[in-house]
DNA sequence: TGTATGTGAGACAAGTATGTCTCATAAAAT
DNA sequence: ATTTTATGAGACATACTTGTCTCACATACA
């Protein structure tokens, strides 16, 4: 299968959007399952992926490189600390639903992920950014970065998921996220 | 199974404790590895539970009298606002590894609980709460209390979680909890 | 047009989880 | 002490999932 064809490139997306979509909502679908959401035979599937972990695996990686790929800009821009963060969650917002895999998934993408040098990188740019920003005045010192970084998640998660159910645009949720993240929800003083 | 006799009332506990402990960290472990870790025979699992979907949903009952029971306090207190919502998380973190489950398993959970006139009156005193702490000048006018919500509810899980994974003591993830929450991760001004 | 190749449908085997049942044993209840 | 009841071990049937394979058909490609 060399995806010189267009029907099996056709193939191949279909059964990795149904996997993007049903899995973090349904983690123990079948193969089955994931084969009738894309629309396509079972056999199939297993001519594309030689097996259930082999599908998550190049799901894991196809969303990967979109992150990556959506934070592309921010190479050329040399922004830090704070305002780095602000920047990655306006460029990280529209593809939450892919961050939703990564986490659903976790401890399989943390092993099949950690080989790729720019995931190591990423991490790495995370914890200097929120470093850079505590040294800033801008976070507290007296936070572990991991509870921030946990905090960070969990926020880009709560807002996608505000606006995947229509209640909140991107610009409103973004607005939400960052103002809670640094300001917390009390007024300004 | 009436629960009469001590060994019925030693095997259930058995039974909940495991699929409490090892559900959230392996969704999908079969009924056999639960009476392993229970250290009781399968057979008896059915015994006292129908079928798979009946453990899990008495775990969730089981979790949920637990959270009610550990917010009784607060009925004597007539705490309103933000300082209501500071002793809840004060009130909840302790159960951190029991009620992990709750978050694992919130689609059932969802699903049944609701059914549960605690359910909803616990949702409404959060909202109220919430309300009351914009009256009183605690929390931000412009942002929905929806959103609200959703951060504070995420806030706990993640607190939870990090607990749960001996990153932090309860008091510890009490305080940061509180502290983001209120004032984000930037320095008092 | 003719050839190569991807696809759908379905048969098939192997493995595993679910749920039921029986029987001898051990423990609790009275 | 006697009766009642819960338990463990294991057999058993059923259903589901995985992964492989074949064959007729349709579509892309040259």
């Amino acid at each position: 299968m060399l995806l010189r064809d267009k029907r099996a490139v056709k193939s191949r997306s279909a059964l990795i959007e149904a996997g993007l979509a049903e899995l973090p909502v349904n983690p123990t679908a079948s193969l089955t399952e994931i084969a009738e959401i894309a629309g396509i035979g079972r056999a199939t599937l297993y001519r594309h992926f030689a097996s259930r972990e082999a599908l998550v695996e190049e799901i894991l990686a196809v969303s990967f490189d979109d992150l990556v790929n959506a934070l592309m800009p921010m190479e050329n821009e040399n922004l830090r600390g704070k305002k780095a963060m602000l920047r990655a969650v306006e460029l990280m917002m529209p593809l939450a639903n892919k961050l939703r895999f990564l986490s659903t998934f976790w401890v399989e993408g943390e092993r099949v992920l950690s080989k790729d040098p720019r995931y190591a990188m990423m991490e790495n740019e995370t914890i200097l950014a929120i470093e850079q920003a505590k040294q800033d005045g801008d976070i507290r010192n007296d936070m572990p970065t991991r509870w921030v970084m946990n905090t960070y998640d969990m926020l880009i998660f709560t807002a996608w998921d505000m606006n995947a159910r229509g209640e909140a645009s991107i610009e409103e949720v973004t607005r939400l996220l960052t103002t809670t993240f640094f300001e917390g929800v009390s007024p300004k003083s």
